[in-house]
DNA sequence: AGTCATCACTCGTAAGGACAAGTGACGTCA
DNA sequence: TGACGTCACTTGTCCTTACGAGTGATGACT
């Protein structure tokens, strides 16, 4: 019976209907919205009609559909897990990272060659088509149980350069950090942090509800000559971890990098 | 004429075929695809399936539909701009951001009074509903037209104690920080990083394509004592900006934050 | 009492038709 | 030649119909 004119398509129309009804608590987290055969009724549309407002607050991530259940209000829970961005070192030099507790892998991890592509040529500063080890691996929190995707770069130019690198290049990224510097290097690091929709195969290997955008976070290793060393991507489901950061003021204005 | 059987739905296979054909570079980025008509002879569907298919590579991300004139594969470029979260200090002791320069605001900022939510609460360690001055700014960086939203939060507690943030409190971040530095504040910050999709409000104030998430930073500043003293939250599409942190190793263990 | 088939409800998939609305090119008319 | 109307093409919206498939409760049968 609600009645609605506004704004343009009639789908648009009932999706604001409901969308409205969702933020203002009418329809309270994780409980049952009406079924597509009661807002039929209700706002006097057909079912593609209603189905289309549907598939419309579903790709806003307000609601979750359930195949012979039906649509539930998402609750707009906070990650439950936050991943501290931060690398320590013990009295012995070894390196230490706040992560590096929770995370069990899945999976064997994955080692293979590959070559630079666009993205992380640009990240270690290397042309195209550069030669690289790389490493994967799927990461899960036994707490919480969330999922990520691990993947490490190794350029081979560092990697024979650092004999116990070109052995086992697979190694957690606290040990091969520990490698570099056993190697002389003095390792500071740049982390890049960008999101995107997940394809079908991250969706699947992240276990991801629908509209889950994924947090990917690039960290890239740097020799005190700000060379890059390696790189270590993170990839996981924006609804169950965020990240956190540290900063502090620095003493001077510091100049760009990218000039 | 391109046949298919394997997995489920027959508008999951269409999309399929399409997706491959995408990320296989058959089509090239930003290139026209098939019209619907013609896929629906291509695939020997109908329309309703066709369409199906292409609403799916749509909140992939992977198409941009234009009405009038066809769906256009969208070129996964890079964000054109990088946000570096650092702060420096000014040998007059003043406060430095490099994303301070590029900003321009593209509205009068808006003041307000507001209290605690759930979420700003937890940042600024405060309990629900406690009073909080706020201000909202829409910018715009001329440079690639990138647009973000921008909020300060500032509890009455910490404005009263502070006469000049009291008189003003809508000062750009930079100014309120040189301010409660000459209070006697030793500022850090911590900062945490998250994704969502955008509600349609947001969707229309960064002017976002489709199926585009929003990157959310919040930056609490802290006194020595680790005590919140205001928060800084930052919205932008990802397909446009990404962020960038610097990490150097502590030289200790530290101890976590959230015990 | 316990097991299992049935049924009624949910959403998912697929097809058909019809018309509206945006876009650009072509051709006519002044 | 120039301006403008028309037309063919595109996607957007909306309806009707039909059946498949997952879920849970009910009830009958063993």
């Amino acid at each position: 019976m609600s009645e609605i004119q506004r704004p343009g398509a009639l789908y648009q129309q009932v999706a604001a209907a409901i969308r409205e009804a969702i933020l203002s608590g009418e329809f309270a987290p994780d409980s049952l919205l009406p079924s597509e055969a009661q807002l039929m009724t209700r706002y006097a549309v057909s079912r593609p009609t209603v189905r289309n407002a549907i598939a419309a607050l579903r790709t806003e991530g307000l609601i979750d559909v359930r195949h012979g259940k039906g649509s539930f209000v998402r609750s707009s829970g906070q990650p439950t897990l936050t991943l501290e961005r931060r690398i320590s070192r013990t009295r012995e030099g070894k390196f230490v990272m706040p992560t590096g507790d929770i995370w069990q892998e899945a999976e064997e991890p994955h080692t293979y060659r590959t070559r630079t592509t666009k993205s992380t040529g640009r990240l270690l500063q290397l042309g195209e088509e550069e030669a690289l080890f790389g490493c994967d691996r799927l990461l899960i929190d036994p707490g919480t149980g969330t999922r990520a995707m691990h993947r490490t770069l190794i350029p081979f130019e560092v990697a024979e350069a650092v004999p116990l690198l070109g052995e086992e290049p697979c190694k957690p990224a606290a040990a091969v950090y520990w490698v570099l510097a056993q190697a002389g290097h003095n390792l500071t690091w740049t982390e890049t942090v960008r999101a995107h929709m997940p394809l079908p195969d991250e969706r699947a290997a992240l276990q991801l509800p629908d509209a889950t955008p994924v947090l990917h976070v690039a960290r890239v290793a740097h020799d005190a000559d700000e060379r890059p060393l390696m790189l270590e991507e993170l990839r996981f489901g924006a609804d169950r971890a965020e990240l956190a950061y540290r900063i502090t003021a620095d003493k001077q204005p510091a100049r760009r990098t990218r000039p």
